[in-house]
DNA sequence: CCCAGTACCTCGTACTACCGAGTACCACTA
DNA sequence: TAGTGGTACTCGGTAGTACGAGGTACTGGG
């Protein structure tokens, strides 16, 4: 699949936050989550200015840890700010594509 | 619904493509049916930007027309580019929504 | 010792949507 | 004939987001 980064705009910081609500982790492993997932062009460098986005906005806790494989890893986990955002995004989500199914549909 | 626009980016153009590809129509015309179909903000000067990106990307054809409600208007109609684009934009479409549902459904 | 792999960070750039303001044309009315 | 409201298009500036390329740093193996 060819470039998706105009589509993912406003999506990747929600996937994000999925990511880390569901499991406390660090930037380099969720790059490769993401990678896995399909999204295959989402490197590094986004994914940290995601982080340091969400930090700044107060959406995640962040601990330290060293990781014996490398430099200290630095884990995220949601806070309750963080919780009530991706449900936020979530509700945004179904939202936007049940209007653009729609009007795939020919919705009139 | 709150603030929609960086999830709108990108899936803004596509949206006007298939309003086109559907049916010959002008700015104004593209507008009201986009907000009609729940995209209550997006406003004209948004439209008749992403119009005329499409005009200068060559994907549509213009034909200018008296309204006899005011000022002639620009209708646009999908070319063959125009049409190809659009199926990329919906086969996108597909990927990027398959993969976040997976990744909402906790996908591993 | 150097290199590969892991892990993090920063800066500059491009793209997209929004907003505000402006232009203009028409029909209707007072 | 002046004003109002709706239609229709254009342009310039701004903000937010993702990307690319580069740099730092720690560990273990050849």
């Amino acid at each position: 699949m060819d470039d998706l980064t105009e589509m993912l705009k406003g999506t990747l910081e929600g996937c994000v936050l999925e990511i880390i609500g569901s499991e406390e982790t660090y930037g380099y492993a969720i790059t490769r989550r993401l990678n896995e997932l399909g999204f295959a062009d989402v490197v590094e460098g986004t994914v940290y200015t995601i982080l340091l986005r969400l930090e700044k906005n107060g959406l995640v806790q962040v601990t330290k840890r060293p990781s014996g494989q490398g430099p200290p890893r630095k884990f995220y986990a949601l806070n309750d700010a963080g919780r009530k955002e991706l449900a936020t995004f979530w509700a945004k989500w179904e939202y936007v594509t049940s209007r653009i199914d729609k009007l795939k549909e020919g919705g009139r």
